[in-house]
DNA sequence: TTGTTATTTCAATAATTGTTGTAATATTGA
DNA sequence: TCAATATTACAACAATTATTGAAATAACAA
């Protein structure tokens, strides 16, 4: 990844909307949620939630399948992980010890 | 971590600049940098990166000390830590198989 | 003190983003 | 066909954010 596609991301995922639809559509799951599901779900008007979506879906951190009259949204997770895997990269680099919070189990001297 | 703390987060990290600086930090370890250098290294005039600088202060993000006339920036790894543990939960949730994913390649050198 | 350096602040302005109301498009079902 | 539903697109406007130049503040050095 790199930077200014991390950059348009979290652009992305700076908004309280925007974030709250993700984090639905993640736990969603395959699923996913129709346009509609998603503003009932966050009392969102029709036409703002739309606005929102669409910068999601630019980014490509959410997809869309159109059913019928319905669209059906779904969250990118592999995209998401990439971003996190980014996040982790930069963060960690110069002094990983700082960021690998998780205490690692002793691997007798492989990878990582 | 909450919602809008986390939209605060990412919305700082959502510019290129701002990214720029807080990976710049990140790599110059605790010794954090000048005001001045950080201008240098990313040629940036000294009013707007202090414009950015301010916002991911602000953030949390960035820690700054006065040095006489200096100002020393830090990266906060801590709280940079913790956005990666929120997005890595909200990413995971309903489905943690998707999102256990290897780790990344490291990113190449710099980009510009 | 005076001048120089480091950084921030302010003002003006440009550019972008968010919200709302209204209208358009397309699908479904009677 | 017609009417209802789902969603998007557009226009207007408000609000926020970014950039630039100029000035202010503070610390250092001569």
């Amino acid at each position: 990844m790199q930077r200014d596609e991390a950059a348009a991301l979290f652009s992305s995922l700076g908004s309280g909307i925007r974030l709250d639809i993700f984090r639905l559509l993640v736990r969603a799951g395959t699923d996913g949620m129709v346009a509609g599901e998603i503003a009932t779900a966050l009392t969102l008007p029709a036409n703002n939630l739309s606005f929102h979506l669409k910068g999601l879906t630019h980014a490509g951190l959410v997809s869309v399948t159109p059913e019928g009259r319905y669209q059906r949204y779904r969250a990118n997770l592999a995209l998401m992980n990439a971003l996190v895997d980014y996040l982790t990269a930069e963060c960690c680099a110069g002094q990983p010890e700082l960021c690998l919070a998780p205490p690692a189990e002793p691997t007798a001297g492989s990878s990582n």
